[in-house]
RNA sequence: CGCGGGAUGGAGCAGUCUGGUAGCUCGUCGGGCUCAUAACCCGAAGGUCGUCAGUUCGAAUCUGGCUCCCGCAACCA
């Protein structure tokens, strides 16, 4: 039996076009669904939108429009970005959809026969931007911490979570599996939290203004982004029949909402005797070229389709899955982009395949045979150690473990000199064919990485992609084809 | 004393948890090769690891002080 392994992305908020981050983020979390597959895994990759929330309504009477047609619309942009991302998720969830509310409708059910949510008044200081209470822990001198704008005293009736009963069970479970919260940091953050701050129950209801998911048996209320947004996860699954791979292996979001990942949701999980996701992946933020967030104001952002417009996009998934830190934030720069574009996929993999094929094509048949071949390369424990670096949620060095071994392809080429056993068929073909296996060998690597180039590759070499079992020294007869520049020179 | 991240050869980064010859990529210089996208391979130069002090036989790494940069409003993972 495979085992299982259910990858998700945090559900964007369609208020806007997608930036660099929602690209970011999707190409990472498709690394590692492919990855996965890669390994035989039997995986579930899971993506969507956030739909409901005030602003969206804001938003939408702004641009002169009905909300839900609204939200259509913009959901169809968020819907491309997969698509023209080449991103291999096998679902995606709409928070509007029937085949959510109604599971989020039946959590909130449950949560409230658990005793787990109650009505009442609550008293605090509320941003009206974050529609959010801050304890004075939080907020000491009752500014929002995230808008920088004075609280207002402000009393509410609503729905609340008894949050404050899960308190201690989930600092422990916090502070007992290491791997629950990666990168360290962002759990040592959450734990430091944790101690330091007064936990209150969470408001779960806002007054129902005509848009989102009402509180059942009392619609003045509608759902509040925890019972709506968090429960896509498990919704998306129990909708499709699909609960086999719950509990969720890795949810890779933003730091910005680590909190409610690894504080809130596992907590109402829990509440309902429901296992908690394995792991909360929370990678970093792409800056701008100068290091700075990107802003309009400071002019320094990047638009993910000028990028997939200007370059191959493997070229900008490789960039982003090397270029940028897997565990901290990194400056996106095109030059550094086009700089590896040609010397990293260009000069090193793609000459290498070039030099490889163009001589055997020359000087030997198509078809070159390793039968009786003497194997003197292995990809075992390349392999190995891109798996404990995946593993470790760093796939920027199992790139740089591939890239050892891409170099030392190059390498063996020069080292075994096959140019100067051109009238040698004999002697030539176990040399080539030795090459020939280390590039069928980097390209299954590569696949999870850069899908479309690893498929090139493949054609060239007359094999098919799979895993890493598909690798067979001597069997496999290579059917070489004249092959195309991969990755042509480009100018910034 | 709001919270957090950072300062390492020309550029971008790793190493810091678990002190012990400072590593990678690009760039520069020299050599090799000629199969290949003027690509590939080998070698070299280049750093008092922000700063001051402390602990230690020994500190980029541990401790304390200081300086500077960045994120925590709006598009926002």
């Amino acid at each position: 039996m495979p085992s299982k392994f259910y990858i998700t992305t945090a559900i964007d908020y369609p208020n806007g076009t997608p930036h660099m981050g929602h690209a970011y983020e999707k190409i990472v979390t498709d690394a590692y669904a492919r990855w996965h597959r890669f390994l035989g895994d039997d995986t579930y990759f899971l993506t969507g939108t956030d739909e409901n929330g005030q602003k969206l309504q804001e938003s939408a009477k702004a641009a002169g429009k009905e909300t839900q047609a609204f939200v259509d619309e913009n959901v169809e942009v968020f819907k491309n970005l997969c698509k023209d991302l080449n991103i291999s998720n096998d679902d995606f969830i709409r928070t509007t959809e029937e085949r959510h509310s109604k599971v989020a409708t039946s959590f909130w059910k449950k949560l409230e026969e658990k005793g787990d949510l109650y009505f009442g008044k609550y008293s605090g200081h509320y941003c009206i931007s974050c529609e959010n209470f801050y304890t004075e822990l939080q907020a000491p001198d009752l500014i929002c911490p995230h808008h920088n704008k004075p609280l207002e005293l402000k009393e509410e009736d609503g729905y609340f979570f008894k949050i404050t009963n899960y308190k201690d069970w989930i600092l422990n479970y916090i502070k007992t599996n290491e791997k629950f919260i990666v990168p360290k940091r962002a759990l040592n953050e959450i734990v430091s939290r944790l101690e330091k701050e007064d936990l209150r129950d969470i408001a779960f209801s806002r007054p129902n203004n005509g848009w989102g998911i009402p509180v059942p048996g009392n619609t003045d209320f509608v759902m509040y982004t925890w019972c709506d947004a968090l429960v896509n996860y498990y919704s998306a699954l129990e909708a499709e029949s699909k609960l086999d791979y719950w509990p969720a292996s890795v949810h890779v979001i933003g730091k910005d909402i680590t909190w409610f990942h690894t504080i809130i949701w596992p907590c109402m999980l829990h509440a309902l005797d429901i296992a908690i996701p394995k792991q909360i992946y929370v990678h970093g933020m792409v800056l701008g070229s100068d290091g700075r967030k990107m802003s309009k104001s400071l002019d320094n952002g990047v638009d993910p389709y000028d990028m997939i417009k200007k370059y191959p996009l493997d070229t900008f998934r490789y960039y982003i899955l090397r270029g940028i830190p897997a565990q901290s934030d990194g400056a996106f720069s095109e030059e550094e982009l086009v700089a590896k574009h040609n010397n990293e996929l260009g000069n090193d993999f793609g000459n290498l395949i070039m030099r490889v094929v163009k001589l055997s094509l020359k000087n030997l048949p198509e078809k070159v045979s390793g039968e009786g071949v003497e194997q003197n390369v292995h990809y075992e424990e390349v392999f190995e150690k891109m798996k404990v670096h995946m593993n470790n949620r760093e796939h920027n060095k199992a790139l740089d473990v591939c890239w050892e071994a891409v170099n030392q392809a190059n390498q063996l080429v020069n080292d075994t000199e096959p140019w100067k056993l051109k009238n040698d068929p004999e002697k030539l073909t176990p040399v080539v064919y030795n090459c020939l296996y280390a590039i069928h060998a980097l390209s299954l690597l590569l696949s999870p990485f850069l899908p479309a180039s690893a498929t090139n590759t493949f054609e060239c070499l007359g094999v098919e992609g799979g895993g890493f079992e598909t690798l067979e020294f001597g069997k496999t007869v290579y059917d070489l084809k004249t092959p195309e520049a991969l990755f042509p020179k480009m100018e910034l």
